[in-house]
DNA sequence: GTGGTCTAGACCACG
DNA sequence: GTGGTCTAGACCACG
């Protein structure tokens, strides 16, 4: 079981079952979470955090959908052995990442600033 | 004036009025709009993309309140001839870009074809 | 949950929005609204006022925009705990005391009578 | 003839004729404009600051209207002699100092840090 | 139940 | 002619 930690930013316009589904994607991108990994049940991430298990439920379907976890109700929600690797970045992604070097640009940032952040984040 | 075009896509989660701001946004760090450049009319924009004027008329006032472009009566909505640069890339867009380098990490794609996106996108 | 009065003057060149921006502000400035304490919401603001649930809305989103409220489904709209306090005065207030200082100064006003205003509304 | 010096912000929401008036007001309190002195006629004026005549027009009415100055054929606009002195502030700018106090205190500015710039301005 | 978004239409001040 | 404001009404996602 981990122990990882889900921080909710309350003041934030991202939906609360997004800010824990991007929490846990990158806990798994980091090693954090590893495969095969249980994740706390959606009751008990709902009492840990304070908030409805509608909301957690959503984040475990969602990540269902998506291929990075499996559910089940022997097992409850683990982290997928093997994550399908499409190889490429969404469409969508691609088009946040055209919009924030935009702006970043704009902002006088230079190339290698971003680099260097691809560098720290990747 | 421009003749940029703007495309709207109605079944993105992304609101309208953030749709157009970020197509502008793109569109003068790309230089397609210049400094000065005088953006369509409210009204003419509105027609254009088939929309109410008040959804542009929100956009033209985000823009404005981030400094991106200026509004008056006279000259009408024109790109802001001395943006400010900041030199920095926001929280928001640094936990985004985040998220996106994790999501890509996990489909397989190298840190060198992000670099290249960069590359592209700057 | 307040029972603090907005007033509008329907007479004013002031727009409605900022009428009420300037009443919550100046009510948390006071103490008259506490930090975490919820505000109407948009529609009962609305209805109480007698105005278009947009124009609540309206100064919601610039209110939360200033760091002054945070808003969200389930909270409603609150006074945010932690105002960020930037300890200056912005370069719009600045002029605007400029030049009521210099009015009153031509109207034969004391510059004791205004320090005796400044302590009455800090 | 005074030689002072009108700038327009392009980019600020005051309106020009506004943004004009309250420059000749500030003038004539700060002793820059003398009792009885001429100003610019509405043609040179409006040359000068590239503006429509209409515009600097509307500003000469209003600091008729007003009190500061006077109008005729064969005089042009002067600087009022004996402007009136009310002896106290208008409800309007009192409204207008009360929020920017109220502002200032939020944003931690002191009370004494704003009766300095009342000796400042004053 | 809440705030957020959007429409169709209107009127206004500035210039 | 332009952007700014406002209404009356509607629908939606989040929780």
């Amino acid at each position: 079981m981990t122990d990882m930690v889900i921080k909710i930013d309350e003041y934030s316009d991202v939906p609360i079952y997004q800010q824990i589904r991007n929490q846990i994607v990158m806990g798994i991108s980091s090693g954090e979470l590893k495969a095969g990994e249980q994740l706390p049940t959606v009751r008990a991430l709902a009492m840990e955090i304070g908030i409805n298990t509608m909301t957690v439920s959503k984040t475990y379907q969602m990540l269902k959908n998506e291929g990075y976890i499996t559910t089940d109700r022997k097992n409850g929600a683990r982290v997928r052995a093997e994550i399908q690797k499409s190889g490429v970045i969404s469409d969508e992604n691609k088009a946040e990442l055209r919009r924030i070097i935009s702006e970043a640009r704009l902002s006088g940032v230079s190339k290698s600033e971003i680099k260097n952040l691809v560098d720290e984040y990747y």
